[in-house]
RNA sequence: GCACCGAUUGUAUAGUGGUUAGUAUCGAAGCCUGCCACGUUUCGGAGCCGGGUUCGAAUCCCGGUCGGUGCACCA
């Protein structure tokens, strides 16, 4: 199969299977880079969702939940009303949309010296033409990335968050008292933001409303370097790839300990270092594969304006290649400090090391396109075996992350007490929270192939020995082997199977020796 | 937003200036079926939107919309 096959292949698999629908919405003409999650997709990132919220809770975060809706003094603070406009100039003749200061930059202006409001005059005084077709260029406008919106009586306009992270920064006194004023403090937050994204594109890897999830460490400067968890992952080789490595034009990069980065000086704080271990033990949590996981360091010019330190976590993407899924910041005092100078709240700050002194904290951030992770997760998944000339497909997704994963077939539907069975069977899974299907059209094969395709691992059949050995089979997705189990141990034997107590390969297979003949 | 390419049942496709728009898959209801997309019966479902040419347009032309790819932006 080519791979631009194998591409559209998977795209209409993701939407004929209910996973992911889109644009939104389709009986309308659909704006650009909104979809809807279907029945399966939906349940599939609940499950993601879960997966995250569980390490970060194991790694002492705390969840918060912040307004979508703040007022603009806020992003004035945070800095995205300076940073988050692209001024743009159109070509009056070929109609080409450039942006004003990569184009002076990229005629050797000095862009540290010009300030955004200068652009326009220099374009005109130094007579500019379009780097395409030398035609005349018009004025210079910008382009907002904030989505606006009206609220209240009489409208006022206000701002859609841009990110997360900012809304959770504006908690710091709460959280500083919650916790008992003792640092560092850790607190994540999952939900929607909004930007105005030029041109969304690729499924759910650019659109305008995303979801993020966002970890922040307020720390000391002191805690940063001298940061106790860090040990117990010290030796761990990660695949970093620094920004040093990359303007040497290295293509190829060599995973490192982490200690290692340290002393080497690619990497400076063990708090941040630590952070960076756990994106990586998230995104392998969701089920991604190490080989398609690499940390790229941000060059200087790269960087976010609040950013001492950045490094991105990127997935090679089976569809769309090398993309980026989450962030790591080491945004230093910028954002506590800010907020001081806007809001005057002397809450922002606590006592520094030396009496009397006072300090803003530090934040380290991870931040998650939780729409990226789950697309990625989904594609990554879609495998297609040939089986006697006929095409298999399997969705491969761990337990804890698929929609469904597991399923209760009778072996038919004659005779009745097969199907009984089979229904007193899944209704105890479903009573104790086990997420099942319950499936008796079809023949049994048809049924196990319609299921593994979206994700089901195991599979239940009740056949006509059950009814008399209180035993059914038990089918696993990875390689259509089967065993035979009791009934009782049935829905115990599905909990530790979903929450990886036990695997398939440990369940004891009590089917019979076949009868002398 | 620009450039190029595309649009027929849910999916994949066939074909035609006048057709009951074909096929496979799919879905529904049966029959059959003792463990891997079996078979079988019946049924269901389609030419993106707007305008033009024409006696007649799903088919030709123009515009729009949406999708794909490339450029700029980005979690």
């Amino acid at each position: 199969m080519s791979s631009e096959d194998e591409t559209s292949k998977i795209l209409m698999l993701m939407a004929h299977r209910g996973f992911i629908y889109g644009p939104s919405p389709e009986i309308y003409n659909p704006i650009k880079g909104s979809f809807e999650l279907g029945p399966l997709g939906k349940l599939m990132k609940n499950n993601l969702e879960s997966k995250i919220r569980k390490i970060f809770r194991k790694n002492s975060f705390w969840e918060v939940q912040c307004p979508l809706i703040s007022p603009e003094i806020v992003w004035k603070a945070s800095g995205h009303v300076e940073r988050f406009f692209d001024y743009i100039v159109e070509c009056t003749k070929c109609n080409t949309i450039h942006r004003a200061d990569t184009l002076l930059e990229s005629l050797n202006y000095d862009m540290g010296g010009i300030k955004t409001s200068e652009f326009g005059d220099i374009i005109q005084r130094d007579n500019i033409r379009c780097p395409d077709c030398e035609g005349e260029l018009g004025k210079v406008t910008q382009q907002n990335l904030m989505v606006t919106s009206q609220l209240g009586f009489p409208a006022a306009e206000f701002i859609l968050r841009p990110e997360t992270a900012t809304t959770t920064y504006l908690l710091f006194p709460r959280l500083h008292q919650f916790f008992r004023t003792n640092m560092p403090i850790f607190v994540f937050q999952m939900g929607y933001a909004f930007r105005n994204e030029i041109s969304p594109r690729k499924m759910l890897l650019r659109t305008r409303e995303f979801e993020q999830c966002e970890g922040q460490i307020f720390i000391t400067p002191e805690q940063e370097l001298d940061f106790a968890p860090f040990e117990e992952i010290a030796k761990k080789q990660l695949p970093l790839w620094s920004a040093t490595e990359q303007e040497s034009g290295k293509t190829q990069f060599t995973s490192k300990t982490l200690a290692t980065a340290i002393e080497k000086k690619i990497l400076d704080k063990p708090a941040y270092v630590w952070l960076i271990n756990l994106a990586y033990e998230i995104v392998l949590g969701v089920g991604i594969l190490p080989e398609n996981i690499r940390f790229r360091q941000h060059k200087s010019d790269e960087k976010a304006h609040y950013a001492h330190d950045a490094w991105d976590l990127e997935i090679n993407s089976r569809l769309y290649g090398w993309t980026e899924v989450c962030g790591i910041h080491d945004r230093g005092d910028y954002d506590l400090g800010r907020h001081l100078e806007y809001s005057k709240k002397n809450k922002l700050q606590i006592p520094g090391s030396t009496k009397g002194e006072k300090i803003v904290p530090q934040i380290l951030e991870i931040a998650f396109g939780v729409g990226r992770l789950f697309f990625f997760a989904l594609e990554q998944s879609f495998r297609f075996e040939n089986e006697m000339d006929v095409e298999r497909v399997v969705l491969d997704l761990p337990v804890e992350i698929a929609p469904i994963p597991f399923a209760v077939f009778p072996l038919q539907k004659k005779p009745p007490e097969l199907v009984h069975l089979a229904k007193k069977i899944f209704n105890d899974l479903i009573d104790n929270d086990i997420s099942t299907i319950y499936d008796d059209a079809g023949s049994i094969g048809k049924r196990y192939r319609r299921t593994e395709e979206v994700g089901v691992r195991y599979a239940f059949t009740i056949d006509h020995d059950s009814l008399e050995d209180g035993m059914v089979t038990i089918r696993n997705i990875e390689d259509m082997s089967q065993k035979r189990i009791r009934i009782k141990n049935l829905v115990d034997t599905s909990r530790k199977l979903l929450h990886g107590q036990t695997t398939y390969k440990k369940i004891k297979d009590l089917t019979p020796p076949p009868k002398e003949v």
